[in-house]
This record gives C-alpha cells, structure tokens and sequence, in this order.
DNA sequence: ACCGGAAGTGTTAACGCTAACATCCAGCCT
DNA sequence: AGGCTGGATGTTAGCGTTAACACTTCCGGT
C-alpha cells in the first residue's frame, strides 16, 4: 500500500518503517546476531513491505568485495567448455557469488590477456581460466593479479589454482580397453599440440602402449573438429595398418567414423575407435561411440570449493583432480585377425 | 619507480601525480573534451605511471549504471544455446558492458524467476533471456522489471525486445527443399511443445505441407534429444511410410539417422533427411546433413544493439528476425518410387 | 578599456553501504 | 546502593567516483 517508491528504497528508507537505524537494518540483512527478534521481525516486515533490495555497488565500494568471480573461456563452442561454465555457475551462484564470463574468440595470449583485463576492471575476485594454455597470464596486468586464479581442466602451469578431469588416466583408459581386447595397431588422432588436454591424453595414450609392449605409432594431429578427425580418417583407411583408434574428442570420432564407412571400413569389426568427453550425442553415433566420460559439473564444484577458500586467504593454491569414466558402447571389439 | 603503492591508486593519486585536481583525471577518463591537449597527456602519462584503473563499484553507485547486463540462459549444452551466449558476449564487451551469466538447469518458470532475481540484485542494466518461453518473467520481481528485457530467440511474449531467428521461415526452407525434390510424405520429428522454437518449426512445415497441397501426417514430438531423435526413429522406420523428415534440430537427426540406419533404410535413397542449426558436426554425419544454418553472431549482435538503445531509454520496444538459410549435403535425394 | 562568453579547471556534495566507535539500559555482583 | 558488564542499538566517517556548479583566464567585439 500507499507510497509509489520514485527510487528503489534504501537503508535508510526501510529503517524509517521500521522503527530503527540504517545500521540495524544492515545488521538483519547482513545476519549479524546482534540484533533483538522482535527488531529483526519488525526489519524483515518493512524490508518485505518496501521491496527493498541491497546496492551491491554501495557495499562492494565500501567492503572492496564485488561478489563476482570471473571466467575467461575458450571453445564455447564445444560441449567440454560450455559444460564446464554451466557447473560452474550453478557452483558460483548456491556459494552466493555471480560469475561474469568473458569469452575467447581466439586463444592468443592477446585475447587471453584482454579478457583478463576487462575481468579485473570489473573487480572480480578470482579468476577461473578455461583455456587450452595460460600464456596471457603473462601478459599486461595478468602478470601481478593480485586475486586467486584458478585453471579448470588445463595446464596447472603459472596459476596457483587448478582443477581438472585426469585425462591422462582417460587416455589410459581408453587405450588399455583397446589393448585389452587384444588391439596391438593403436593409432591417435590427438588435439591440438597446444592445448594441454591434447598433451595429456597423448601421453595417456603412449604410455599404455609403452607398458603393454607395443610400437607407438605417428600421432595424428586434429584440431578437435568433425573436419580435421575426417581428413585424418582418410589417411588413415588409406594408410590401413591400424586395428583400432584412440581419438582425442567426440567431435573428432564423428569425422573419423565417416571417413572409416566412405573408406569401406567397417565399425568395430574391421577398425575399433574409442573417443573422449562423452557428448549426449556419441551414444547414436553409426555405431553408438565407446568414450571416456568426464564430470563437468565436479569440475565446477571442485574449482568454487577450491576459489571461496582462496578468496578468503585460507589457502593460496591447491590442486584437485577428478577421475574420469571409459564408457563401452558398440564402437570397439576384438580384431579380425 | 618509487612508493610501492598499498592499495590500488585513485583518481586523486593520479591527480596528485598530474598536478591537477581528480576532476580533471575524471574527465580525461572518461573522454570529456573539455580538457587542454598538455593536461590531458599529463594525466595520461600518469595513468600509466601509477597502473590506474577505474573503480567500477564507485562508479556505478554515483552513476546508477552498472554497465553489465544479465543473460539467463537454458539448454546451455546444446551448441544453438551456447552459441548464442557467445555471439552475445562478444558484442556486449565491445560496447563496453559485461556480461553476467545465470544458466538454468531447468525451464521452470521458478528457476526463470529465481535466475532474473539473482541478476536484478547485481543491477544489471538489462537481461537477455535464452529460454524456452518467458513465463518466469510473471514471477517474483519479474513482473515489474524496471529495465529492458529481451527475449533472445524465443517467444516474443511478454518481453518488450525480441531478437530471434526465423525458425518459421527457416522450417519452410527445409520443407520446401523436400518439396521440391518430389517428396509427398513428409513427416516431422519437432522439439518440446512448450519450446517457441519448436512451434514455430513445426508452423512452417504444415504451412509448406498445405501450400504444396500436402496430407499433414502426425507430428513425432521429441526433446531435442539425440536420444528421442532415436526413439522417434525407430516409430518412423515401422511406419515406413515417410520418404523424408524434416527434424526439428541435428541433434535428433543423429538419432533418427541411427535408427533408420538400423532399420536397414539407407539415406538419402530411402529416406531423405533434413534437420535445423547446422551444428558444425552435421557435415561429417552419415550421411553428411542437409540443414537449416543459423546465424547466432548475428543474434547476439542485434541482440546488443537493440539494447543499448533501450538502455538508454531512446525505445521501449522493439524486433529484429535474422533470416536462416538452407544447406544443402547429402541426406535429402529424390524419393525413388 | 570594458564586457560577454567560452574554455579550462577546481570545489563540493552526494551515491548507499559498512566498520568502528559511542551510547544506552538492564541485570547482576559486591 | 553503586558500579560494572554486556547486549542492543545509534552515530559518524568514509569507500572512489561523477554531477553540478563555481571560478579563473583569455579572447574578441564594441
């Protein structure tokens, strides 16, 4: 009833109703103990009857806290990242805090660098990094960043945060599947050099080959696109020694499992191919795709755990890691032979 | 050189530095004319000296501005979605405003309005809604949102700024195509029925149905899902009287093609095809996809435009359709009868 | 020589909030 | 009874910025 409010109310506004200082206001809001229930009861009334709502800036500007955490993201695009924010903001928001997303049209260090930048103007307090590398923290105001930065499911390397899926234990995992089916022709169609889950799955892949005694055949290098695991497909069928493929992501799987069928290659009786990141899609993939899934959403988790406690200067860096799944599905068997 | 600065320098330390007063610094700043070419170097050069940067929160309680907006988006999985939220990011950053980011886990009109509360807290001078339908804006503080909403390639219904894509146009296309191609059953696997863009699909095939003098078979509702794409498949290839299909998305269209392919009908010679987004996978399904292409950097530029003029108050409402575009692959062929 | 005005600059007062300190009033101990 | 403790509340002073206005110059026109 009565009033139309011509601003949006403040303290000083629901104090009046109530009965009371700005400062018990503030102190109700703010859950302080301090405060008689009966006064808290008549504060929580005008607060509810006014409408009013707290001026973040107002209190951001005095406690030189914004409340905001800031995630630099590349590869959008791609059901990995976006996934990976997705956990992340829902971790973000139950922990009371927004997320402001700048995302990367490309990944240089420039671009990293100037996302960064824009992030810290905006007087974020910490900083997840979803990045094939973090070279831009290199660059301009990264190099001193004075808040917690945290790199989610990349290379560890100049951050003082991370989290992220094994994938080299993925890798592992895919590749000792193959091996185990009796596979001793194993080839890779990697990610891209500079990305470091490109370089982590490699080595998983290399290793389990090294400890079951076989040969270590030339990687094959995509760019994580349907196109490249296409082309690469097609050297591949043409090349015809391999039994089996360990491909870097889903995406990749698709160009190859094309390339395969227009080569005459049949899935999995004549060529067996285990992918990675277990998109929604891969399990009707011609043949329904066996892949290693990860958990995005305890990524996200993990990484806010990990940044409310940096923020509060419990911790200065700490690390997790979250193990990732193989999921056998009707793209792999035993070789012919 | 010199004074290792304890907290971040201020516009009076720039202004000591410039040997000038804050407002000066102020108005170098932020660009003012009214300041003497030497002065204003001066300051410059003291920026810079100093590593200022401006406070944001200080600025936004005098200024009442907080140049950020809000994006509350659903199906943030699926590359249409995401896509979406990038193109938009990037527009929004290079008008100067940031973006601040509350995925929805769910569509319920609770979800909806607890996600635009968050956001109306941070004081977001806009929101851009990506979701299914707009009933959340009914909810809570919702229903009197002093500031512009726009809804982004969804129903236009209660919001005052829409941006979309013209699914309806877009689903004529596709129809078309089959039309054209001498196809008389065409049926339809469309997305949820409370999703715009699964109406309005679905809108333009029946109208391009009944234009050519079409029978209108029975719609196969499915969840954008490559999962129902599947199911649905599978009732389609029983029937077996459909020569084409028109599919509300690619994602379900990697089902249907799983399932026809199991029922032992080959694409494009017994079945034709068709889907919706030209995901960047399409081209290497089996076969390679014929689709509807749709311009989401183009979405999220219009998307920004529109909102900086209703940010400034020059509109209070106002629509702009990007026109969608068929690509043509290998799935759609003449029916053989 | 005087005045008007424009260009350049400075001064002051908010913006809405919290932290720190100040005050008040019971209730209780000695 | 006096003073002391501590819980509940109020008062004050900024946080860093911009808006509004005030103040100097300096120039050209009469």
């Amino acid at each position: 009833m009565s009033a139309t409010a011509r601003s949006a109310p403040r303290l000083e506004d629901v104090a009046r109703v109530a009965g009371v200082s700005h400062q018990t206001v503030s102190r109700v809001i703010n859950g302080s103990t301090k405060v008689a229930p009966a006064t808290r009861d008549r504060v929580l009334e005008a607060v509810r009857e006014l409408g009013y709502r707290r001026n973040n800036a107002a209190r951001a500007l005095v406690t030189q806290k914004s409340g905001v955490i800031g995630v630099v993201a590349a590869g959008l695009g791609y059901f990995g990242p976006s996934s990976t924010v997705v956990g992340l903001e829902l971790a973000a928001r139950a922990r009371g805090y927004s997320m402001v997303l700048a995302s990367l049209p490309d990944v240089t260090p420039e671009a990293t660098s100037a996302a960064i930048d824009h992030l810290v103007s905006e007087a974020v307090e910490a900083i997840v990094l979803i990045a094939p590398d973090d070279t831009g923290l290199d660059l301009g105001i990264g190099s001193t960043l004075p808040i917690p930065v945290l790199v989610l499911d990349a290379a560890p390397g100049r951050a003082s945060f991370a989290v992220g899926v094994d994938h080299e234990a993925g890798a592992m995992l895919a590749t000792q599947h193959l091996v185990d089916l009796g596979h001793t022709r194993i080839a890779h169609i990697s990610g891209p050099r500079d990305w470091y889950q490109a370089q982590a799955r490699e080595a998983g892949w290399r290793r389990s080959l090294s400890r079951a005694g076989l040969e270590v055949p030339e990687v094959l290098v995509g760019d994580w696109s349907a196109s490249s695991g296409f082309a690469l497909g097609r050297e591949l069928a043409a090349a015809g020694t391999a039994t089996a493929v360990f491909v870097a992501n889903d995406q990749m799987s698709i160009g190859l499992l094309r390339a395969l069928a227009e080569a005459g290659l049949r899935v999995p009786q004549d060529v067996s191919v285990v992918g990675f990141d277990d998109i929604p899609e891969s399990e009707y993939f011609t043949p329904p795709l066996t892949t290693v899934r990860q958990n995005f959403v305890a990524l996200g988790r993990g990484a806010m755990e990990l940044l409310t406690e940096g923020i509060r200067g419990e911790i200065t860096s700490g690390s997790q890691v979250v193990p990732p799944k193989l999921v056998v599905r009707a793209s792999t068997a035993r070789p012919h032979a």
